[in-house]
DNA sequence: ATCTGTGAAGCACTTCACAGCG
DNA sequence: CGCTGTGAAGTGCTTCACAGAT
């Protein structure tokens, strides 16, 4: 069966809120107070998770920890993924140094920069490696997912190395519309598109300058 | 007239490929040409443009500086927006470094911590003041957008705390699924929750383990 | 001849509403 | 009796297709 892109955006943040629930040791929760803990309607919840089978019990709801592992399996959330990093400028160290990712099984393990400044020094116990040579080294160490943190003007190339390569994920901190085939999957991380998206609504009502 | 939030979302992305045009003295844009650029149908563009008014000349296309103007103005883009940071993590220091806010309007200018070994530094030309005087603090000097850098387990609070100040607009970086009032925009920046929706679809073709 | 602006058609996602099970 | 699972209805967004302007 073919699941609507939106859905599965939303199953991770279905798993998330499971894992908090499961951390405090609930063992059921209803589609109706897990809706309403991440902002999402009950029916909504149900159908999502119709996509991929019955998970709850009737009268009762869903057992937390079923229901989690269940989400884990599909979204693939139990394994290792390998990523590589490329640019390692003030948001790519910031990206390395980021505690968000080991945690979710997501793990840095390549890193390149096209600065010979950069280039073999040592960052979070990862070589920086040139980008001359992606590659090479990616030949070796292949990796499941691509972080781009490089200038506007390279990164559609280094998405086209990437790609050539065959990540087939790409997380793109890039502020450029990336072109990647139809098998590759891309999302932007893109804090300023984010704010001009929401001044729109600001305009009319906005703080006394100062 | 309602518009559509998707096409409020897009707008941002046409707002920056025609700056990128305009810096390269490109006079005049087909929604073709445009499209093609930013993966998006032409039909889409003319459509999306359709709701604030006419701004093409039939057989030509759109005036590169003109269409960029109005959508500027649209999106309130020619203002300052002033913005306040809670949270000088790791993360909340990296944003203060991020140089991307500044060119497009977007400046901080107030930042919390909590921690009093923080408190009183300096970072970036700006003091840390004390989450605990956020209150008073926003009062002399209110800001337009909350930027939210603190962990999981107090992001809700201060979110409640930055409503109550009166601002409309916040980043959030912190992982939750924060609850606002409707008159408030929020918007999530969560690189986990990306990689999480992009992992489902590399289950069958992920890269040899190491 | 070309490209916009736009009603109308089409498609995708969300919500409803209720049968059925625990 | 409560809550899931799900067809069917409803909603909102996208794409089509073409009249009309230059």
């Amino acid at each position: 069966m073919e699941i609507p892109p939106v859905v599965i955006d939303r199953l991770p943040l279905y798993a998330r809120a499971l894992a908090g629930l499961e951390a405090t040791g609930r063992e059921v929760v209803s589609s109706q107070e897990l809706g309403h803990q991440l902002n999402v309607t009950p029916a909504q919840i149900r159908k999502d998770l119709s996509y991929f089978g019955r998970f709850g019990k009737q009268g009762r709801g869903y057992n937390v920890r079923k229901l989690l592992e269940e989400l884990r399996g599909i979204l693939g959330l139990n394994r290792q993924w390998r990523m590589t990093l490329v640019g390692t400028g003030r948001l790519g160290r910031a990206i390395l140094g980021y505690e968000g990712f080991g945690p979710q099984g997501f793990r840095i393990v390549e890193t390149f920069d096209s600065d010979p400044e950069w280039v073999g020094k040592e960052i979070n116990g990862l070589t920086i490696k040139n980008t001359a040579d992606l590659e090479e080294v990616l030949r070796a160490s292949p990796v499941d997912v691509g972080i781009v943190a490089v200038p506007a003007e390279t990164a559609q190339s280094v998405i086209d190395r990437l790609v050539e390569c065959g990540v087939q994920a790409i997380l793109n901190y890039a502020p450029i519309a990336a072109h990647v085939p139809p098998s590759v999957h891309i999302k932007r991380i893109d804090p300023v598109l984010a704010l001009q998206g929401m001044t729109y609504y600001l305009k009319a009502a906005a703080a006394p300058r100062k």
